[in-house]
DNA sequence: AAGGTTTGTGCAAACGTTTGCTGTGGAAAA
DNA sequence: TTTTCCACAGCAAACGTTTGCACAAACCTT
């Protein structure tokens, strides 16, 4: 009762093996009679071809793989779900491989890659990640590597992310727009692009608006916890602030919290606005006014740079910036 | 600039392949001098295995599938983590396959599990699916499936789920326990196991503490959106309840919006109490009752037995049922 | 010293496909 | 009728490993 192999399927109908092949993949070379034969007792006996054996012929393996830092809620499902999607509307599958942050699981993950000959690579940094040095080993072989969301900026590969610096600029302008002036700003790990590109868009946008930067004012946190603490730091170290950034999902639970602590009532008492791309924003009451960047676009966009890498449609690196928007709510 | 494969190996060492392999394994027939000698050649080439043929010849995949309905965020992404840590850690790969809730994706994903000869699969079923006779072709084919968080009762298989009329009842009583007797339930898609025990449960202790069962009170809901609609229903209809039960982290989420939207206060003018996988509790202020049930344990469970029955530890179905515990916060 | 055992290596088949080439019979062209 | 060509099917090698078996040499037994 093992699965029915095209050597049996060939056996049952007196032909060979490569003739059942060429049937089964509708190869010209095969008379329409043999091949509705073929077709039809493979239907009969439930075949469905061994996909190993096919991936070690044609060397490859179908698979694409999704290096992610980790499965957190903010990174936002909806990219995932975008990539999934794509990926398999491609007759790709998709295999995911944490990081855990670390650089040692990344390499881990890049020589399984390399081993499961998976045909390309998706990549959000571990944030422990200072260079690229380590994806040598895939790139050497030719596997196309497209990196998002966290990427570094040495890279020689496609990269999808947003423009950071507007984004910023959208964010504290509009709250400049309101009136206020002494801003506090929350961001994450320094090492990562994302962060230094949000970092320097809200020093510039303050520059421009001629509004003093203060150290005071600002902190780093690389979680939702560390965030509240920072944020609260930011409030005792300057009670003057009137509003606060926060560049990501993490860091305005962070923030909203630290300023629940302190009893502010938002917007009346202290404003905030974010960049957001899950629905941390809509939880609040009033809910956070933000910069919403579509998670999905980015997923589906990375995905479908990487299939045309891989079909050789896209030759040179490409560096997509997607566009954002301002949302109005109720937190200004 | 090919990778280098075993003969190439064993033709610069002047051996057979066969010996080549065997010393990449530590096979013991072969001497501690070649052992090294290849194992030196290999690190210094960067040979690593071909999976692609060692799965076909060793007639697995290394492959472990996750069928999922879909990536949305309250499908808890630590139940995610934990499996795919689980099974990392036991040197398989996840591979993520999602059926948005249609029959018909799962069906297909249920093949494509066969063709690439995954070792074991994870299920939470789609919605759609109101019996397993698609689960077949694996099952035929001594493929170990377990269904977790969204399952059907006629399963063979593993299955790993919380004790759902206990949970609710935990709940329930937590209410009538501080003084509510008209309570509004909302739940999810009256097909799953998951939603019809739940019900059952909450009718079984209304009917233990005396509290006559009302239609008007209770309301079925898919997603978060008709939640809230549902729930505003039931209180234009019953203006009475002082109370919500919510089945799922969407149904809070539905029903807070509702109480908001009718200006109510929580819990002044009506308590809510969940049950939740997730941070929606957490999200609001008050912080939101609930009863919490670890999807990182669920996961991790999950994944544990697939792993026990792939390698032949487990033999009969076992049908594992966690435990939750009431978190008092502060919305009841 | 004859026999038996151990130790290390090689040979070849196998896993299930795919594919370039060869070969056949018959139809079309000369 | 002979030649040319085409449609169709088979043969065999290949993808890179793993593994049962055979075998030689060296090592122990009596």
């Amino acid at each position: 009762m093992n699965r029915p192999t095209i050597t049996d399927i060939a056996r049952l109908l007196q032909l060979n093996p490569s003739t059942v092949s060429r049937a089964l993949n509708n190869h010209p070379d095969v008379s329409p009679e043999t091949r509705n034969r073929v077709q039809e007792l493979a239907q009969e006996l439930g075949y469905a071809p061994n996909q190993l054996a096919v991936n070690l012929r044609k060397r490859h393996s179908g698979l694409i793989a999704l290096l992610v830092s980790e499965m957190n809620m903010f990174f936002n499902p909806s990219v995932f779900r975008a990539i999934e999607q794509e990926v398999y509307a491609n007759g790709y599958h998709l295999i995911i491989l944490q990081s855990n942050n670390t650089l040692i699981r990344e390499k881990q993950n890049v020589q399984i890659c390399r081993q499961l000959a998976v045909e390309g690579v998706l990549v959000s940094l571990a944030s422990e990640a200072q260079e690229l040095s380590h994806f040598a080993p895939l790139l050497d072989q030719k596997v196309p590597v497209v990196f998002f969301d966290r990427i570094l900026p040495q890279n020689h590969s496609c990269s999808v992310t947003i423009d950071d610096v507007e984004i910023t600029r959208l964010a504290v302008q509009h709250l400049a727009d309101k009136g206020h002036r002494r801003i506090g700003g929350l961001f994450g790990d320094p090492n990562l692009t994302i962060t230094r590109e949000r970092f320097r868009g809200f020093k510039q946008v303050l520059q421009e608006l001629d509004i003093p930067f203060e150290e005071k004012h600002i902190a780093f946190a690389q979680d939702s916890e560390q965030g509240s603490q920072q944020a609260l730091k930011i409030m005792e170290q300057a009670p003057a602030i009137t509003a606060f950034f926060t560049m990501s999902d993490e860091l305005m639970v962070g923030a909203v919290q630290a300023i629940e602590q302190k009893r502010l009532r938002i917007p009346e008492e202290i404003a905030i606005i974010g960049i957001s791309d899950g629905f941390a924003p809509e939880f609040y009451n009033p809910k956070i006014t933000h910069i919403r960047h579509s998670g999905y676009e980015v997923g589906a966009e990375a995905a479908r740079l990487l299939l045309g890498v891989i079909r050789e449609e896209i030759k040179d690196p490409l560096h997509v910036q997607l566009e954002c928007r301002l949302v109005e709510l109720g937190s200004v």
